[in-house]
DNA sequence: AAAGTTCATGCAACCGGATTGCAAACTTAG
DNA sequence: CTAAGTTTGCAATCCGGTTGCATGAACTTT
């Protein structure tokens, strides 16, 4: 619903404008990350560059997150409501390598590693390969 | 030693050509990855198509792995004597932050992750970003 | 040894995703 | 309304990775 969309973005600070709104609606209906070539093919006529900083407007306010799963391309997908983008809110991401649609598994945190010592830590990223449910009939 | 390299070259099936060997001894010398720029710099007078073959090659013949820490090069290292780049095989990286050396944490494996039902798993990518030791003085 | 075959190298060009510069359009505050 | 700030669109650029092609070295066959 527009108002959710509406209201959504004013709560990260983000001005709703038309494309915002229409971006944030696509993020919504979506199940997966999507990368800025796959957005951009949502839009009829839509710029890349605008797309791009939307994207980019999105994720410093933190109401996405990249996804970097070694595609080539950096998907995102919307963070969940408790997410702060924090390394104990990280989660693990799943690549598909038959349909190449990445799934966050938001319910799988990504393990806890002991680091050699004098290693500090910041984040993690980790992504796991294989077969999606979908692709498994 | 010259012998050893060659040694190694000849047990993956590589030829040892000069430019092999010299890539193999910067390799072995090394002991955080390197990405392809990094490596040219290496050498004063060397062909960036060559030597990305040459990595290839090496790759193709499990000698060295690709590491993908999301700093948008790729970056390489020698894989373990026993290594088959198996799942199994599979550890974790270090990128630190401060330096932008990767680090291979060859006695940490990748921890095992329960899918969801019916996502079949193949590999693993699980990158650290952190502080190194170096940088943490 | 000459000719033929295979593989490695070097150079130029191309590709695709990401990013920047800049001016026009739009929004908001006074 | 006007001025200042923000967002958008288009063109151009950057950068890592990759390919095509011709030359050169090494190895085989006769
Ligand atoms: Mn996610
Ligand atoms: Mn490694
Ligand atoms: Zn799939
Ligand atoms: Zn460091």
């Amino acid at each position: 619903m527009k108002k959710d969309i509406d209201n959504k973005l004013q709560s990260k600070n983000i001005k709703p404008t038309a494309m915002r709104q229409l971006v944030l609606q696509v993020l919504t209906e979506q199940n997966t990350a999507i990368n800025l070539h796959d957005l951009e093919l949502k839009f009829d006529r839509a710029d890349k560059v605008t797309l791009y900083r939307t994207l980019r407007t999105f994720e410093e306010n933190q109401l996405i997150h990249r996804i970097d799963d070694g595609t080539g391309a950096v998907k995102y997908a919307l963070c969940q409501e408790k997410c702060n983008c924090h390394p104990e809110d990280l989660h693990v991401h799943f690549l598909c390598t038959k349909c190449n649609q990445t799934y966050c598994l938001n319910d799988i945190p990504v393990p806890t590693i002991n680091l050699p010592n004098s290693f500090s830590l910041e984040s993690v990223n980790m992504v796991v390969k294989g077969v999606c449910s979908n692709c498994k009939l």
